[in-house]
DNA sequence: CACTCTCGCGCAATCGGCTTGCGCGAATTT
DNA sequence: AAATTCGCGCAAGCCGATTGCGCGAGAGTG
């Protein structure tokens, strides 16, 4: 990977939409060896898919939560039924498993209050829990899909 | 927003690069009335835009932080410069404020914890800062940015 | 030092899918 | 019941993605 396929990620990050010889003449190519990089690289698996981004407020889903759980069941069994029935959430948009106090951590998007308690008793219905605890976003400062690319082989 | 569009946007968030005609297909429309509505939606900004999605593995950014911040200079002031210092690290992928305990939250990607640490002494220097606290995400369970569909009008 | 081999670029032609104009039918209004 | 509007599907046109090929730079070797 050379700067040449770095600025291509950079380019395609911010937008995949844009023809390519916008983007070759961006990244300083012409139009078919900027395209046989680009090729290369989904072969490769860096580039993984192409999808829309849609405007939360849009859509309804103005109001983010970050749900911190913990747990005292701490078996192979109660994860497996945990994640089974978090990830089928559409809600749930991100999905951690944690290091420290809280066990995992959940990124929620709803209209409102009331629609996350909806939420909130689908997920305690699901398997017990110790303890959650929400923390609602007032403000989205910044979200974005890039990755940095200056880390990259 | 009727049935249609919710299958265009659900197919869309999944797989932009998909032919028209296999959109058309799925939903259940010819390619013109399909393509109409698609642009009908870029229009309105519900689709805001399309972006390639990077493997974090391959990028080598594998290791995810989510980073607790909080401050006693609750002035204007403060709040803009540290938003300005942080907008513009490209390993912070998103970065909210919060109600409750913290005030700002981040979600840093790096490579390995050194990484991190460079990260964070960047940040503890544009501003002062009252108490940080980090927390490392062990597992990526779910991650989309697709949002849900059921909301929209 | 020269020769050769390899790799990747740019050009140009081709191909496929996006884009658009138009006629038709369904649903709603008067 | 007639008229109007709205959105679908068809088919043609067009633009950009895709590919084959020749060339030149750089690395390796006699």
């Amino acid at each position: 990977m050379d700067a040449f396929d770095r600025k291509i990620l950079l380019c395609l990050q911010e937008n995949a939409a844009e023809p390519l010889e916008a983007i070759a003449a961006r990244v300083g190519l012409s139009a078919s060896p900027c395209w046989r990089r680009i090729q290369k690289l989904e072969a490769q698996g860096v580039i993984q898919r192409r999808v829309a981004l849609l405007d939360p407020d849009r859509m309804r889903v103005g109001v983010t939560v970050f749900v911190s759980v913990r747990t005292n069941r701490h078996t192979a069994d109660w994860a497996e039924r945990f994640c089974a029935a978090v990830v089928t959430i559409p809600e749930v948009v991100e999905f951690y498993r944690m290091s420290g106090e809280t066990d995992y951590l959940l990124r929620i998007v709803v209209p409102d209050i009331a629609a996350y308690d909806r939420v909130y008793k689908r997920l305690i219905q699901s398997v017990d829990l110790y303890d959650v605890s929400s923390a609602f976003a007032m403000e989205r400062i910044k979200y974005t899909t890039a990755l940095p690319v200056t880390y990259a082989e």
